[in-house]
RNA sequence: CGGGGUGUGGCGCAAUCUGGUAGCGCGCUUGCAUGGGGUGCAAGAGGCUCCGGGUUCAAAUCCCGGCACCCCGACCA
């Protein structure tokens, strides 16, 4: 572990993003460009992620099924914005068992087209719609620029595909697991991002509409969250996926596609870190609660521990995530430690607790003596679950403020240009044109994040050409 | 894909310009003290200096060739 200060993130995030990843353990570098090793403290994170989706897709009746990792390069090539979109990405394996493959593989960047292949058998009537299907798998695309969690050459999600028998029902799914993906960030993650629909040059290849959750970072920037996309009946024609409808007519499926991969555990860290490192929101956090036992003698220490163990034995009854910092360090570098890997709460207990029944308590989102309590030791479990509750609240409270403090509405090109520089999302009248986007985007390095879903009624002039539209859009530099 | 940087004990670096026994901090091990906000002292363990070739009495250091990774930018669901 390397002794430097931790960078502060007011000056420099990429460089205190990068430090705090490995400093926290959340990952290490791998020997493979590009690719990271998730340690067990981010490998957590993921899976409380995971964990809270799988609930949600289970209870809208979608089932869990596993597909190849290596994909007939043929198929990648039938959906033509498909091959263009990922093309340049592709890891391809030409050689098997030491021979030349007739048919090079590739290793799947996303599965539309082997899964679609699978549909194509698979559904027959308007019976077998809707057909939900998700997986968990990993996938590689060779990014050029790659950060951890962030944009990784190999990554971990879950994809989920789903087919429909009219355009209608696709579009209703599609926005259906838009509220699952926002839900789960609001509530588990405490991260507001906002539902929308990316502009047509945003647009996942080959798909009729992408919505998307985007997330504010503790710079201002944007971070795409997860995605939603209505595939219309593209997928569906190159692959033959149709059904008979109840009056014995073949009709092509719609189909959906959706994803939310390991970056979640990026936006975790960069939306609510400080300079003091990490800061888990209590219901992702892998431990909430870290007991650091405090003692001078061996008496002192053999009546410490045994009420520590008692401690953490109720903790854990509570089905509160405790976990003891038995580590035979200073307790000054313990609190340092566990506030770097963001651990909402830490109890204090030393002989003094022992002796009064009580224990010290301090929250990791409010700094210092501000955040630090004593309590009884009587009815523990439920004292720290409703203070977890609260500092879950409070978490959210705070990236929700911060959030609606930096979007920006503007009216003009120059307002805009304003707001990029100084930071924030742009938020104003838009009257959708890629050209126009395509020059923002080079002119400011801002680019358009979404149509937030929610709107204000009316119309307005574009902020950009003058010209009347209906609709807002948020404009950001982005990850 | 362009630009920059770096490869030396587990980690971070020095020594490279000016060739001559590879050194420091952190971490690790052991002991004693210490312990309610990053402890102190002492003694230890640990190195084909990225790879290949060349120059030289002698190469971490100079020359040639390769490889790898990181950072910044463009690109990107």
């Amino acid at each position: 572990m390397s002794a430097h200060a931790l960078p502060s993130p007011a000056e420099d995030f990429s460089a205190w993003y990068n430090d705090i990843v490995y400093r926290a353990d959340m990952a290490a570098q791998s020997p493979v460009r590009g690719c990271i090793i998730i340690k067990p403290y981010g490998w957590e994170v993921w899976e409380g992620i995971k964990s809270a989706l799988d609930r949600r897709f289970k209870a809208l009746g979608v089932q869990n099924a596993y597909f190849p990792l290596l994909i007939p390069e043929s198929y990648m090539r039938r959906e033509a914005e498909h091959v263009e979109g990922f093309s340049p990405e592709l890891a391809v394996v030409t050689v098997g068992g030491g021979k030349a493959l007739e048919e090079p593989y590739v290793i799947r960047p996303t599965s539309e087209t082997i899964i679609g292949e699978a549909f194509s058998q698979w559904i027959q009537s308007y019976r077998d719609l809707p057909f939900l299907i998700n997986q968990w798998a990993n996938v590689v695309r060779w990014e050029l620029r790659t950060r951890p969690f962030l944009r990784t050459a190999e990554f971990l999600w879950q994809e989920g595909h789903t087919a429909h028998a009219d355009h209608d029902d696709a579009e209703a799914f599609t926005l259906q697991i838009l509220d699952v993906y926002a839900d789960m960030a609001i509530r588990e993650a405490a991260i507001p991002v906002i539902k929308g629909l990316k502009s047509d040059s945003e647009r996942f290849a080959g798909a009729l509409r992408t919505y998307t959750i985007e997330g504010m970072m503790g710079d201002k920037k944007a971070l795409q969250c997860g995605t939603s996309h209505n595939l219309g009946q593209n997928f569906a024609r190159v692959f033959d996926i149709q059904y008979l409808d109840a009056s014995n007519q073949r009709q092509y499926c719609w189909t959906t596609s959706w994803g939310l991969s390991t970056r979640m555990v990026g936006a975790v860290i960069m939306a609510h870190g400080d300079e003091k490192g990490l800061r888990m929101p209590p219901r992702l956090a892998p431990i909430q609660v870290v007991i650091v036992p405090i003692f001078k003698t061996d008496d002192e220490k053999t009546a410490v521990m045994e009420s520590v163990e008692a401690l953490r034995a109720e903790l854990t009854a509570a089905e509160v995530r405790a976990h003891v910092d038995a580590r035979d360090y200073q307790p000054g570098y313990k609190f340092n430690d566990w506030e770097m890997r963001g651990v909402p709460v830490r109890l204090e207990l030393g002989p003094r607790d022992v002796q009064s029944g009580s224990v010290v308590a301090a929250r990791r989102d409010q700094p210092g003596k501000e955040g630090k309590r004593t309590l009884r030791r009587e009815q523990i479990g439920a004292q720290i679950k409703l203070l977890l509750d609260e500092i879950q609240a409070n978490m959210l409270a705070l990236a929700t403020a911060f959030r609606d403090a930096n979007i920006i509405d503007v009216a003009s090109y120059d307002e805009l240009r304003q707001v990029v520089e100084s930071g924030g999302f742009a938020r104003g009248w838009w009257a959708d044109s890629a050209v126009n986007e395509r020059q923002i985007k080079e002119e400011t390095g801002a680019t358009h994040r979404c149509y937030p879903l929610d709107q204000p009624d009316g119309e307005g002039a574009c902020f950009y050409s003058g010209a009347k539209t209906r609709r807002v859009a948020l404009f950001a530099k982005a990850y």
